[in-house]
DNA sequence: CCCTATTATCTCGCTGAGCGAGATACTCGC
DNA sequence: GCGAGTATCTCGCTCAGCGAGATAATAGGG
């Protein structure tokens, strides 16, 4: 066994992280009859609305990797559940907007909320350049993820 | 709506990170004709493997928040591809111990390789002091978030 | 030792998420 | 207003994962 590298530490952590949140994504999920991909659904849905961003139901398909069909069945599982509405585009007739309903985003917060303030508590433990390094970190990491398809750059 | 904290940018930065290594593994899944639980099984089966630890059906189902007929027919599934093997245990026959197949390992080390070696490489941009806040932070994400169901502490 | 309780895994039958193929509804350029 | 293109939906199917219960092995009290 070659000796290993001390940057492996980062790379192992940064892979129990994405594991124990997916795991507490997924608690989330049971505790309200719903299923990963829902919950996956929703926080696009909720980065959407943060940013402003109309989101219909074939960009939502696409952001979670599902063709049409499962995006329509994804779609009536959630409307089924009252967490979200369909409503008709204005400009386009062909498209359907999907809105989050209030009380799923207040779900949402009431079960994520602790610990992302637990997480904005952590990052106050933090000095200015330390900060500057973990979102700096961060931003690369997603940077890389995205891109590690093509071989070349 | 309340002005927004500067550190909720980290959160979302975190959450951006999650996503996108979920979608990288989703592609190592469908190109390698697996389900996303499966990938999640090897990588388990290799995080215990690094750490020396038996693997048994019993707690690979449990990592995994599968029932025991979910995870027989995920071991099934595995062995089948020919990614891993049952060996019953000679101290206590009743356990199945699960053992990577080298080649599985290969397949893993050949796609995400290159990622964790831009992860590798970013580490090593940042002084002694920036990396040790970085590993901090994703240390404490990792205890919140395993911890982040009961309410007190 | 045997008998019972316990633990680990597997079998069976079922539900439902997601897929491929193709239908339907709408838009746009000609 | 017709044909090509785009967004979503419908249908039929496959298979991951569940609940219930069977099977196999161990552990302990009598």
């Amino acid at each position: 066994m070659p000796s290993p590298e001390p940057e492996m530490e980062i790379v192992h952590l940064l892979r129990a992280v994405t594991v124990e949140l997916g795991l507490h994504s997924a608690r989330f999920a049971s505790r309200h009859g719903m299923h990963p991909t829902d919950v996956r659904a929703l926080i696009a849905l909720m980065d959407a609305r943060r940013a402003d961003e109309e989101m219909t139901a074939g960009r939502l398909g696409a952001a979670l990797g599902l063709n049409s069909a499962g995006t329509t069945a994804l779609v009536d599982r959630l409307e089924r559940a009252g967490h979200v509405r369909r409503v008709r585009a204005e400009e386009d007739r062909r498209k359907v907007l999907i809105e989050v309903d209030e009380r799923a985003v207040e779900l949402g917060q009431a079960f994520f909320g602790p610990l992302i303030g637990r997480v904005v508590e952590l990052v106050r433990g933090y000095d200015e350049r330390e900060v500057a390094a973990i979102r700096g970190f961060l931003g690369e990491v997603r940077e890389a993820a995205g891109e590690a398809d093509r071989p070349a750059r």
